[in-house]
DNA sequence: ACGACTTCCCTAGATTGTCAAGGGGAAAGC
DNA sequence: GCTTTCCCCTTGACAATCTAGGGAAGTCGT
């Protein structure tokens, strides 16, 4: 595994689109939320998670819009897409098989 | 997840290190080893075979020694050194941690 | 004896995803 | 005014995997 960094690689745009699920939020908002709803194991790099939402926002999976945050500074605030729902499904799909796969190789 | 390859970044040195603990085998066989206990859903590519291979007896996590295969071939027989053992136990410890942590938050 | 196929090894180059390490602006609290 | 927190972003390095090759040697069918 590499040397440091907390994500299992290819999980990020999963994780992201998880937390959008929840509602619209910014992007330090969804790293926290990762952070959160992972018990505190997975710590999403900034410099991870924006270029991730520019790739996914390119892609058409969320949009975003300009504005205020709870702590009245300004934030851009990412949803899904009706891509990005589909991208969900079939994301979720690929890791369960894999690491599915994976756990049975390690269990044999 | 990338558009191809059916592999989950970073599982690779722990795949083969446990394929690895049913005895001395060929990297060929390796390869084989781990698509059938992965009900052949993971695949693992010669071009990532090898250099990964290669990696991990540097690391002194295995040893290498020629021999002939039960075709009849000229084969590397790779086994686990101690080290390794470590390795498994490390890595596989990482595996759970993240991919839990991973399952925990699609599920909330 | 020839060709096709399989088994086994290996490498070079491109690609991708993440990280480390920066920089910056603006509100809040002291 | 100073520091801290919140929030955005970029650049360059790095590690792991894949694609796409190449090669040698045994086996099998004809």
């Amino acid at each position: 595994m590499g040397k440091s960094g907390t994500l299992l690689q290819g999980t990020l745009d999963l994780l992201i689109l998880h937390a959008l699920r929840r509602g619209s939020m910014h992007g330090y908002a969804i790293a926290q939320t990762i952070h959160l709803l992972s018990d505190e194991v997975l710590k999403v790099e900034e410099g991870s998670l924006y270029p991730a939402l520019y790739r996914l926002e390119l892609d058409g999976a969320i949009a975003s819009s300009w504005g205020m945050s709870e702590n009245n500074r300004k934030a851009k605030y990412y949803e899904i897409t009706k891509r990005g729902q589909k991208l969900i499904a079939d994301q979720q799909a690929q890791w369960d098989k894999l690491s599915s796969a994976v756990d049975r190789v390690l269990a044999r």
